[in-house]
RNA sequence: GGACUUGUAGCUCAGGUGGUUAGAGCGCUACACUGAUAAUGUAGAGGUCCGUGGUUCGAGUCCACGCAGGUCCA
């Protein structure tokens, strides 16, 4: 009759699938979120993954902590429901298609209709997803995998317009320009990760120049010529690219930057005048290509370098100057370019320390010109839309070329070929001979200008390395392209406070990346010029003029149906048809109608997919045209978790998508108001790290060392996984992954978990007991081994339910271990193996002993705990552990309706801590004990005396009378442990203990800090009498010092004579003297030994009966058999131990100094 | 270049608020235990706490500047 499973080769693989199909046929996951219908809800969103690539390894780890607190929720008898989703749209899907197609984002159009491409990109992206499937099964992460949100749907798709509309009734969604890398050649903007390909950066040599500000001298820079000024006054500043300057309208300096002025002249006119540069760069401005003019200027007598004064960079801020190159005015606030102003990036590590600004050539110069008001040089083109001076095709616009046409006639420029109004290309994109003598790039020719105009105080090569387009290899240019915003920036300050509401893990992700990034903050660029995404729902005249932002499906038919009746040709698609796609090239085909009569189109651009995932707490539910209720009971999240390398991407969508309609849309409004948001979309966040190989190296399939999921689960389990990528790190912090850790967790903790399992089960099925929850054992009446690990158990209890709370797992893990390893396993089970074999008479629970009923019901609790406290982490191991040990009594507990009535340890209800269930006092007597073990232990070992052999006495100084009574409270525990007769007590009375002391510098420190030293030197120095009077009164003055009991520690000195072993304040001396009496029963426990060992080599059953013959050998060993016969024999459960004169087949056995002639027979 | 983050034994990691001799597990070496037994225990060796400065009576811990690795962003 086993009432508990017994397991022999247990395979953590074997019990995952197992418990698998437990979990498939009961519907176990499904239960439990319908069981705890009605109860509050924690809400959890996931992360859409895409299906476009395979699953790694490091999912595996992500999914793990998403798991964890869902389950744990769920244990604190919350409603969990986990929605999973699918991220489908976006670049990555894109390539994956052309790679499969073999075609280029040209061939699109061409080659291929958008129609069709965009037909293979909705089947490519789900290619992978049962793999996706399949992991999310064997790594037992509990989501709901039937009913998914997927971001291509056509309801995911309008609620995104829903949101895109809230925006921009509220005017936060606009389009404007940004700095972004662009092709003349091609004629199109090239992405970063077109501008990482290998080969884009190269080394060029271009002309830079050190221009010269003219200051305008007024009431703003006259603090400026207070000191010595000779000439004109000027500014330097260093530009790589030349051809930005006649678009500048602005100078940076740094505010905490030192400027120095000094008295020159130019080289190139020998002007006298004076210049400021940061004092740091000044030396390096004179040399290079001017060195040996200014020297030779030097030698003709002139002025060349004369320091004047120094002033911070703070004191140039609002300084006018003159514009450098004044071709053409900016449009708007002309007043308030060619300022210089501050800013934190401007360094001295090159040019002048001076930057120089053109708002519509740099992304740098472009968000500093923003912050600061500065306008940006443009012109009006044909339409009336405002241009930058470059345009597209990379040529200076006519106004500009127009007046360097007249600078190359004034100064005589050499050109290879005329050069009109419009044949001024900032790079060389029209292949240009450039070996031609007399060829010039634009670059030169202003620099040439400059120079003839007293502007240029330096002009030379300079190597950098520059990005190209893949396509052309031409130089890239920042430029400023049309781009749809979002004005995040609106509500930055909304962002900042709202986010401080949110729980980070780890914090300074939450303070410090996203927070810095929050401060920072740029408004969103919502356009990508792509095919496969959410089409922006912006409908446009041809001028711009009116336009049009659709909210739903509904409004977008209204709009089809006012166009058809204005008398637009629409398209023939049927919006109403539920199979109609909102995707491109279809939603393109759409034409509107404006009040005017004139057609509207949709704006080309496809929407950030960044969007889609941070709109998923809306969109999951077709919010707002479905699912109202379900939508306000899962909104915000409670809690979410993702990569830290989400936290610009996923966190902040969500973050912003949620505070901007927490001001725009009245629907969130209200329901924020009911469950009292501030405005934010998650509450406690997550943020894991990656998952490197063992040497800590990313994983690439280029290096080798991926490592396939899908092995290290059907090789480990995946409880194993699990626990060992919580326990070994915590998720923030990167983790190297090693399989020599799994191993070792494996056998370690598992291991050890299931013996003490196998071993309980093992002696509850001899003695045939089974638990009763209605009927236990009194808490007073276990034994202190009993109460002392129940005492462990609820601490654990505390603990383990702190850190999930506190969403640390990582210590939770690492507490159940402990708890199971050390607490459990080597100390509660090691010292309670008698109880459970000790014989007993009925087969019955009822009839045991209340001793060994403790026993079973202490062990038995402990790895209830367990499996609850560890099932978050473990959930399949966890769950085998709770089904084995209540099985056989599920029936009785639900007709009792007590805890154990679940089927599945994941529908329990986590177990709370009992303090009356704690004994405090004994959990430091027990921590004595095993201190005093191991130093018993230690000695020895230095003396080379086994456990087996009995020594007579333990010597324990004694320090203070509580000290003596708690180990007394343990006394038989370390008497039985470390195989010891008595132990002696010794105090203040006996001559043998001999107290120290020693300073108490924590306490001490802070009283006398710097005389510490002397205090110190003070203490050494007591007398033996000093010692007794500090402890008996608490006081003591001496060396001019007035102390105090708390101000000393006091210790044992060692005991002369005696093997003596200390640790902290704990000392203890061990008799070593070997007695006869001693002798012998170390040699009768050494037979037990012996015979033992035979058992086992026989292959007898724990409960098989023998008789013992021995062969007679020395009188002294004969003696101490006879005397222990009795121990002996029911030890070894011998019915019969003779000694005899003759063996025959009798087996020699080793004893340590001698042998023996034995025989075993079993009865 | 910026922000964040990590650096402690051969390896993986602990080390509130500064305090006496910096810990654990694995690995290694030795020994022991033996009715949990392919399990277990004990002990030993093993440290420039990344470096340099600073604050302090006292720094692994606090501050500054570096170095090295990682992530994200330019």
């Amino acid at each position: 009759m086993s009432t508990y499973k017994e397991h022999k080769d247990v395979n953590f693989a074997t019990i995952a699938e197992e418990i698998l199909k437990f979990w498939k046929e009961e519907k176990i996951f499904e239960k439990s979120v319908s069981n705890r219908e009605g109860a509050e809800t924690f809400t959890f969103y996931e992360g859409p993954p895409s299906a476009n690539g395979t699953p790694g390894i490091h999912h595996v780890m992500a999914r793990t902590v998403k798991d964890i607190f869902c389950r744990y929720k769920t244990l604190q008898g919350y409603q969990v429901k986990r929605k999973g989703g699918w991220d489908t749209h976006g670049l990555p899907v894109e390539l994956q298609v052309e790679k499969q197609l073999g075609i280029t984002k040209d061939d699109i159009g061409r080659k291929i209709s958008i129609e069709e491409y965009n037909k293979k990109c909705r089947e490519t992206v789900m290619m992978y997803k049962d793999q996706w499937d399949d992991l999310t099964l064997k790594m037992g992460y509990w989501v709901d995998l039937k009913n998914p949100y997927i971001t291509y749907e056509k309801e995911y798709i309008e609620s995104l317009w829903w949101i895109l509309k809230q925006f921009y009734d509220k005017q936060l969604l606009y389009k404007g320009y940004t700095i972004q890398p662009y092709s003349p050649a091609a004629g199109t903007g090239l992405s970063s990760h077109e501008l990482n390909l290998p080969g884009c950066y190269k080394d060029v040599k271009d002309t830079s120049i050190v221009a010269q500000f003219k200051v305008k001298r007024n009431a703003k820079s006259e603090s400026l010529f207070h000191s010595r000024t000779v000439g004109d006054l000027y500014i330097l500043a260093w530009t790589t690219t030349p051809w930005t300057l006649p678009s500048n309208t602005a100078l940076a300096v740094g505010p905490n930057i030192v400027y120095s002025k000094f008295v020159t002249v130019n080289p190139y006119t020998k002007t006298p005048q004076t210049i400021i540069v940061a004092k740091d760069r000044a030396a390096s401005v004179f040399e290079g290509s001017v060195a040996s003019i200014i020297k030779n200027l030097e030698k003709e007598g002139l002025e060349v370098k004369s320091h004047v004064t120094d002033f911070k960079g703070s004191q140039l801020a609002g300084v006018e100057y003159e514009q450098l190159m004044p071709y053409i005015q900016p449009l708007t606030d002309v007043n308030k370019a060619f300022h210089v102003v501050t800013g934190d990036f401007v360094t001295t590590e090159d040019g002048t320390g001076v930057v120089h600004i053109s708002p519509t050539f740099g992304a740098d110069d472009f968000r500093v010109a923003k912050q600061n008001g500065i306008p940006a040089m443009t012109v009006k083109d044909e339409g009336g839309n405002e241009v930058p001076t470059v345009d597209r095709k990379g040529k200076f616009i006519s106004a500009i070329g127009a007046k360097l046409k007249e600078g190359v006639a004034k100064y005589s420029i050499k050109t290879h070929k005329p050069l009109g109004d419009d044949d001024f290309y900032v790079k060389n994109y029209t292949n240009e001979d450039e070996s031609n003598a007399d060829y010039k790039n634009t670059d030169v020719i202003i620099s040439i200008i400059l120079k003839e105009e007293n502007k240029a105080f330096k002009v030379e090569k300079y190597e950098h390395t520059y990005p190209h387009c893949w396509r052309t290899d031409k130089p890239v240019l920042y430029y400023p392209l049309d781009s749809w915003f979002i004005k995040t920036t609106a509500l930055k300050g909304k962002m900042v406070e709202t986010n401080k509401t949110i729980n980070w893990k780890p914090e300074s992700t939450g303070t410090g990346r996203f927070g810095n990034w929050l401060e920072n903050l740029v408004d969103w660029n919502l356009s990508r010029s792509r095919y496969w995404g959410t089409p922006l729902p912006i409908w446009r005249t041809k001028d711009g003029k009116e336009e049009i932002c659709i909210g739903s499906v509904a409004q977008l038919e209204q709009e089809v149906e006012k166009a058809r009746k204005a008398g637009i040709a629409n398209s023939t698609f049927d919006i109403r048809n539920s199979e109609f796609d909102l995707h491109r090239p279809y939603v393109d085909e759409i034409i509107l109608v404006s009040s005017k009569g004139e057609p509207m189109y949709r704006e080309s651009d496809l929407i950030d997919v960044w969007f889609d995932s941070g709109a998923m707490p809306y969109a999951q539910w077709h919010y707002p045209f479905e699912n109202k209720d379900v939508f306000e009971k899962s909104y915000p999240a409670d809690y979410i978790a993702e990569g830290v390398d989400q936290t610009r991407g996923w966190f902040f969508t969500l973050h912003a998508i949620a505070n901007l309609l927490s001001e725009s849309s009245e629907e969130i409004k209200a329901v924020n108001k009911k469950v009292n948001n501030p405005g934010v979309a998650f509450k406690n966040v997550i943020s894991n790290g990656l998952v490197l190989d063992k040497n800590g190296n990313k994983m690439s399939k280029s290096k080798g060392n991926v490592v396939n999921p899908f092995e290290s689960l059907s090789k480990y389990g995946a409880d194993v996984v699990r626990w060992y990528m919580i326990e070994n790190a915590p998720p923030w912090d990167n983790l190297k992954f090693d399989f020599d850790g799994i191993v070792e967790t494996q056998r370690k903790f598992f291991g050890t978990l299931i013996n003490t399992y196998s071993f309980f089960a093992l002696y509850a099925n001899i003695d045939g007991f089974e638990k009763d929850e209605m009927n236990n054992v009194a808490w007073d009446k276990l034994t202190p081994l009993d109460k002392w690990i129940i005492t462990k158990e609820q601490s654990l209890i505390e603990e383990v339910t702190a850190a999930y709370n506190d969403y640390e797992p990582t210590k939770a893990a690492r507490a159940v271990q402990e708890f199971v390893n050390d607490h459990l396993s080597n100390w509660y089970v090691r010292l309670n193996r008698k109880r459970f074999w000790q014989p007993t008479s009925a087969g019955t629970t009822a009839g045991m002993s209340v001793d060994k009923k403790a026993a079973y019901e202490t062990l038995y609790e402990c790895l209830i705990v367990t499996a609850q406290l560890m099932s978050p982490i473990a959930p399949f191991f966890s769950e085998w552990l709770y089904k084995n040990l209540t099985d056989n009594i599920r029936q009785k507990a639900k007709a009792n309706n007590t805890p154990l009535q679940y089927e599945s340890v994941h529908h329990t209800l986590l177990v709370k801590a009992q303090p009356n269930r704690k004994d405090t006092e004994l959990k430091i007597s027990m921590d004595y004990a095993q201190r005093i073990c191991s130093l018993v232990h230690s000695i020895r070992k230095n003396s080379k005396i086994k456990v087996r052999t009995p020594l007579q006495k333990v010597l324990l100084p004694v320090l203070d009378e509580k000290f003596a009574q708690r180990v007394k409270s343990v006394e038989d525990i370390i008497k039985a442990e470390v195989n010891v007769k008595e132990i002696q007590y010794i105090d203040d009375t006996s001559d043998l203990l001999v107290k120290k002391v020693k300073p108490n510098l924590a306490k001490l420190g802070k009283q006398y800090g710097p005389k510490m030293k002397e205090v110190s030197a003070v203490i050494a120095s007591f007398a033996k009498e000093d010692i007794q009077t500090i402890e008996k009164k608490g006081k003591l003055s001496k060396g001019g010092f007035d102390l105090v009991g708390e101000d000393v520690l006091i210790s044992s000195e060692d005991i002369p004579g005696w093997s003596v072993a200390s640790e902290g304040n704990v000392t203890v001396a061990l008799d070593i003297t070997l007695t006869d009496a001693l002798r012998k029963e170390g040699t009768a426990r050494d037979f037990v030994n012996r015979i033992q060992n035979l058992r086992k080599d026989m292959g007898l059953e724990v409960l098989d009966k023998i008789s013992v013959e021995l062969e007679a050998s020395s009188a002294e060993v004969d003696k101490a058999i006879t005397e222990f016969s009795d121990y002996i024999r029911t030890e070894t459960q011998a019915l019969a131990l003779e000694i005899k004169s003759s063996l025959s087949d009798a087996v020699e056995i080793e004893m340590e100094d001698f042998n023996l002639k034995v025989k075993v027979t079993r009865k």
